[in-house]
DNA sequence: CTTGAACCTAACGTAACGTGAGGTTGTAGC
DNA sequence: GCTACAACCTCACGTTACGTTAGGTTCAAG
């Protein structure tokens, strides 16, 4: 009953102040992060002002993204450099952003893919992302010169032309899916038409570069071996492909 | 016993194949995610290759960050609009970015301020924090014109000195908090010449002008209701100071 | 003395699995 | 047929930082 300020808070006077939930403040208390240094006879929480500071170092420290546990063991090493904290932390959240920032990238390719369209398939959607995960893989094999020629060639053909193949891509890995799952013979005439144009659209990525069309060959069987992505559909699509174009060559 | 395919594949299989882990292919069918069509009598999964093609679509979508919820949601709707969910996905994926980019940023001005100095403690740190905390709860309250006006200031004094000011700071505070505890009279001479120090970093930073200084006083007196950060030790020491520098004018 | 606000502890729920524990099945070699 | 050993099975707890009841006690005002 001092005229001073009355010493001690209660939980809820405590979290008002803060902004925190009483939760939290029990949760702190439950994990020895900050536990009140007094209690009332009836068991009820009492902050003194050394509690409080504690608590305004703890919500500096979640300020800057740090977990419960690192700040416990920021604020109980008594020698402590933080920097090298600092430094460490930013790292960790430099690589997460980097990982964000490249799903963002590859969303904004799917969502600019899609809206060339009306409206699609939940399949459609999935085709869409493998072609996109296999291009990523595809682009560790080549060689710098390699990457620049297929750039080189994507600047050549002009956004509206690629955007327009990479909508085409999907669409007819489904309809090549459907005939294989149909048992359609590869040399069916609609399948010898989804051939011819499969092939039309690799050249127009490959350049005809047989360079090229070797390493994408080579991933193929690379791949096989590296675990991961399912590589097991497309490479019957690609042999089911093959055998049409095999079949075409003598009709009969 | 066909030569075909094996047709079924058991969840070590599976698992290797697509670099999933057993206990994840568990998980999935226990939340009822991906299910196994069969099992053997002695109640061993077999993935079928149906199956295996729901597993290639949900890896897909997980590769585009979705919660296996959504995906489920997603691969569970017979229509569906992949755009609608993207740009939705896309959305949030942004406002995380953004939040973290913002910490980022101030992890590196963290980083920045310290490494001026060799080393520092841990109170050192949170007090350069809360330097950080108060001038961006500052920073919604200036006009844009007051903006304009510290920001060119800004420029004027050069980065170095800003730099070394941002870092004479959080030091000042804690001799002042240190002053406070030790129950120094604001008369004392110690006391005196950090309010001083103090008083010629505000001006630094308000350069006289009576607008903003008027400004950040009424920031002070407006944050006193708004639920959040702990102003209180910050305005004792305001107040502190406030006492230091009226006994500087009639001295005894 | 009553009532309502504030407090207490205890316990479950969250997302997406990792990591055992403890038991059954499948298969290879002897 | 026997014995390993790998692979499979089903629980079930641990992880993060709390939110959310549930059921009971204490405080402050009227």
């Amino acid at each position: 009953m001092e005229t001073r300020q009355s010493a001690a808070l209660k939980v809820g006077e405590l979290a008002k102040q803060t902004g925190l939930s009483v939760r939290t403040l029990h949760y702190y208390d439950e994990i020895g992060l900050l536990s009140p240094s007094r209690r009332t006879e009836a068991g009820h929480r009492l902050y003194t002002a050394g509690d409080v500071d504690r608590l305004r170092q703890i919500n500096s420290l979640r300020y800057l993204g740090a977990s419960l546990e690192e700040i416990r063991e920021i604020l109980d090493a008594p020698d402590f450099s933080p920097r090298r904290v600092i430094e460490q932390h930013l790292a960790r959240l430099r690589e997460q952003i980097k990982l964000q920032q490249k799903l963002c990238d590859r969303l904004e390719e799917i969502a600019a893919r899609l809206s060339s369209k009306e409206e699609g398939s939940a399949e459609e959607l999935v085709q869409t992302v493998e072609v996109i995960r296999m291009s990523e893989r595809l682009w560790r094999y080549y060689t710098p010169e390699q990457r620049e020629e297929i750039e080189e060639r994507g600047r050549g053909l002009g956004e509206e032309r690629i955007r327009q193949v990479e909508a085409e891509w999907p669409e007819l890995m489904e309809q090549v899916r459907a005939e294989m799952e149909a048992g359609t013979d590869p040399s069916d005439e609609r399948v010898q038409r989804l051939a011819k144009r499969w092939m039309e659209l690799v050249r127009e990525f490959t350049g005809g570069n047989p360079e090229i069309e070797s390493s994408v060959r080579n991933v193929w069987r690379q791949e096989e071996t590296i675990h991961g992505v399912d590589t097991g559909p497309m490479r019957e699509m690609g042999e089911y492909i093959s055998r049409a174009m095999a079949a075409s060559k003598k009709p009969k």
